[in-house]
DNA sequence: GCGCAAATAT
DNA sequence: CATATTTGCG
């Protein structure tokens, strides 16, 4: 039976196919992860944004979705979108109504759209870093609460393997880390998550008040592909032996295969492996490069370095 | 609704 | 096998 919903959702994202414009062009965010507080705190407003490179006012806000279709409608993250859009787009001659109870394929977490998790956990504060919260920050259409608390949850667990490594030993780490979790390790981990006391509040600003921050959300495009990565995702590693696990990195990093050309029609190739990928707006933070890297001047290694200075 | 551990699905 | 989703409990 598992294979007549592999159909439906098949035709489910069909239409997020035609609903994804590009990514380059898509990325009607940016300030949108700035909490006011923030802001106000920097006296910066929309102009002042920061690196500047992120003008509200430059943007140009998609006042039309490159799909006309009613299945991409403003759609407020409070609610369920994608039931709302299902339903609006439903009804080719149908027969597909039922997107209500419909589920969606796996959701691909690139690291781009980690990276937008992450962002939007920081900026919220660990307060209030909630899933619902997470999902409405973040934006992207598709996201459900499901989806972020799952990944949430994940995400705490490295964290707190983190942490604990770092504090109780002091000997080396991320290698170790950094290889056990390919996604998060993509990441790079804001200080402030990095609490080692029971009491985590050492963000100066950022108290609270998400609502403001939400009133201006906006949806943002989100891509979704799906081309031959089924093979992918089947691509266990063939241990048993070594020697060829050099870059071991096969993953599907980046897929952002989103060039100009328009999106071809996916085929379906092997029926059920439908992945869905959000690809969230490259942009939107403006300080997403504070990391701060560059702590010794030679290597520019991928090692995270995260532990706890202080 | 949130968090977490375990089970389950792909 | 890795990863994401679902389930059950507090």
């Amino acid at each position: 039976m598992r294979e007549e919903e592999e159909e439906e959702e098949n035709n489910w994202f069909a239409r997020w196919e035609e609903q994804l414009p590009s990514p380059e062009e898509l990325m009607p965010l940016s300030q949108t992860l700035i909490t006011p507080e923030l802001a106000l705190a920097f006296d910066i407003t929309a102009a002042g944004a920061a690196n500047g490179n992120l003008n509200p006012a430059l943007f140009p806000q998609p006042p039309a979705p490159p799909q006309p279709a009613a299945c991409s409608h403003p759609a407020p993250p409070l609610s369920s979108d994608f039931e709302s859009s299902a339903s609006a787009a439903a009804g080719s001659g149908g027969g597909d109504e039922p997107a209500r109870t419909l589920k969606r394929p796996r959701l691909v977490w690139t690291p781009q759209l980690h990276k937008r998790f992450v962002d939007a956990v920081a900026h919220l504060g660990i307060k209030n870093a909630v899933p619902k919260t997470i999902m409405q920050l973040m934006s992207v259409d598709g996201l459900t609460r499901e989806n972020v608390a799952s990944h949430l949850q994940k995400y705490r667990l490295y964290l707190k393997r983190m942490q604990g490594l770092s504090t109780s030993g002091g000997g080396p780490i991320s290698a170790a880390d950094a290889a056990t979790d390919q996604l998060f390790a993509s990441a790079p981990v804001p200080h402030q998550f990095l609490s080692r006391g029971p009491a985590a509040g050492p963000e100066p600003f950022l108290p609270y008040v998400p609502t403001a921050a939400l009133q201006h959300q906006q949806q943002i495009t989100a891509a979704m592909q799906q081309q031959q990565h089924q093979q992918q995702y089947y691509h266990q590693r063939h241990l048993g032996h070594f020697g060829s696990s050099t870059g071991g990195f096969d993953h599907g990093f980046l897929n952002r295969g989103m060039p100009q050309p328009a999106m071809h029609q996916m085929v379906g190739p092997a029926p059920g492996t439908g992945f869905l990928q959000l690809t969230p707006p490259p942009a939107a933070l403006s300080v997403d490069d504070l990391e701060p890297a560059r702590r010794e001047d030679g290597s520019e290694r991928k090692v995270l370095t995260l532990f706890p200075d202080r």
